[in-house]
DNA sequence: CCCATCTACGACGTGTCGTAGTAGATGGTA
DNA sequence: TACCATCTACTACGACACGTCGTAGATGGG
């Protein structure tokens, strides 16, 4: 009775406030940026330093957040993997986390919206078609 | 085009190491305990001070995860939900994070298991039963 | 009335995040 | 080539979360 749950070695740490405003600009952008259109951007809602955001992305890049190019003398960041890809890794490691996972199942859908709901069903039966994989 | 996504007012912190274990000791337990009860339990994995149990313990109580009832001179604490809610919380908090929700869900249900699939086809089904709610 | 026990509160170290400054590399241009 | 605008790298600092614990004072049974 020993190790029945694998301890996490690291649950991804929600993004902070402004790493995730970053993270939107990114995500919503058809291409990398640059840190200057990222703060160009935010500069429209927010008064924040060049130098603020450039951090912010350095630290985004540091976590694989963000990944970069070199364009000139410049670098262009665009986001690691696609914004419902991290949502998915949270709601997994949630899951991960539950004693009972079908309790946590029923829970979860208990509380999602007769939309979300249809969604969750569309998608599982997606997975019919071609099953396989582990 | 202004407010289309809400701001989440406080993320659910994930808890920390030693905050989930001593939560866990809590799910665990078919009654409340006590601090010393949870510090005697965690004392046959970890050394800790009886203070250090007490301070998590109480600072789980101030974020409502956890709640107290006097019990002689000492309180006695219980998890202020189920394991699995928190789970479900935090499947719902990162859902709401996705852009596409839809495409977080497919994501979502690419990614688990061919168990947990079966279990939220199985959640799902239970739905269709009584609908309705709020 | 005493002592074992329990709580309240403060404290410190480390790590993360928001925020920004300074110094130095870089590259186009006069 | 010399210079300037621009960009990066590195450092820093305050606030806050958490792990960790100590001290002092409240409490209640014997």
């Amino acid at each position: 009775m020993a190790s029945e749950e694998k301890v996490q070695p690291q649950a991804p740490r929600p993004l902070g406030d402004l790493e995730r405003l970053v993270m939107e600009q990114l995500w919503a952008a058809p291409a990398a940026l640059t840190v200057r259109e990222v703060h160009e951007q935010l500069s429209g809602t927010r008064e924040l330093a060049y130098t603020t955001v450039m951090t912010v992305l350095d630290r985004l890049a540091k976590k694989k957040l963000t990944e970069r190019e070199r364009d000139g003398k410049a670098w262009r960041y665009r986001a690691a993997a696609p914004r419902e890809e991290l949502a998915a890794d949270l709601m997994r490691d949630a899951l991960d986390r539950a004693g009972d996972r079908r309790e946590a199942l029923v829970r979860f859908v208990g509380q999602v919206s007769d939309e979300e709901a249809a969604l969750l069903r569309e998608a599982l039966s997606r997975l019919d078609g071609q099953e396989q994989s582990g």
